[in-house]
DNA sequence: ATTATTGCAAAACCTTTGCAGCCTA
DNA sequence: TAGGCTGCAAAGGTTTTGCAATAAT
């Protein structure tokens, strides 16, 4: 779980961006906000919204996604769409570094990496095409790396 | 659009995929795979099913999405999910070579590229997480490429 | 006091499913 | 003729929207 002092700054941060949007600070949005944060996973909004309830705090569905859509745009969250999962995810942003995700293709665990290539082929990109690439996307899928797996167990049954 | 004898050896594919499976060689799906191959973009389902519906043949939406499926598993074609749109996209993929994708945030523009570079960080995931990536999804986001594109427009208006 | 934000429920959107009837094998 | 496939419509899951009530400024 992030330090308290830490969760401090992130929640700095969104009163920042609040007050400079004229939008206004209400305990929803920081309840969301700290449940977040106290998250260290890929999580989806239906999770977010139980995880949440489950604590006796109550926040609405449309609340959350309004919420969710303001901790993105001042980059406090990323939001991703793994291809096999209909629904987004959506992790802490703050103080990570750049990463990218190696993704199961049946329990759907979440890994992460970094290579610095990314940023070459990007910049490749930039150059090609003359534009500038604001953000990417890139995710790898295989077979279970967790040991314990469900499906990986099913797998050596066969 | 595809040569004749190009798509006769797509179709022979197809057959032959059916036939290994024991599916039937129904004319919905030589119709889908037919269609599909006669368009050159990153499409959706629905508009598969209003172009196939403008010329007069009818194959409803539980067909469209079932044919689909099967060409996926059988490679004739690739299904994308672009995060900034929620329904997937579909593209050909007979005789193609392994390319990602640059797409417009606001017109969702898709345009194609290469690097080899990806390759070489697919193989450090596998020997980094002793794992192997089946696939991957690599896309980048910009703001339009396209000349005459509306949102550019209105950019340069302002 | 003003008006953004909330909660709720309904709607929207994409995709899947159940089932009766059709057609391939 | 057996049963996989189709079309249709209904249901499913996720996200958005309309609106009256609430609460931040």
């Amino acid at each position: 779980m992030m330090e308290q002092s830490s969760f401090q700054l992130v929640k700095k941060q969104l009163t920042q961006y609040l007050e400079i949007k004229g939008l206004r600070k209400t305990n929803e949005r920081f309840t969301i906000l700290e449940e977040i944060y106290n998250r260290d996973d890929h999580f989806e909004a239906e999770e977010l919204f139980f995880s949440i309830k489950s604590k006796n705090f109550h926040v609405s569905r449309a609340t959350i996604y309004n919420t969710l859509d303001i901790l993105v745009e001042c980059q406090l969250i990323k939001k991703h769409q793994f291809g096999n999962k209909i629904s987004s995810r959506y992790e802490k942003a703050y103080g990570r570094r750049q990463h990218d995700h190696l993704v199961c293709i049946e329990c759907q665990l979440v890994t992460e990496f970094c290579d610095p290539r990314i940023q070459v082929i990007q910049n490749l990109i930039n150059d090609t095409f003359q534009c500038e690439v604001l953000y990417h996307s890139l995710t790898f899928y295989s077979k279970c790396l967790k040991e314990n797996c469900i499906h990986r167990k099913n797998e050596e049954k066969k």
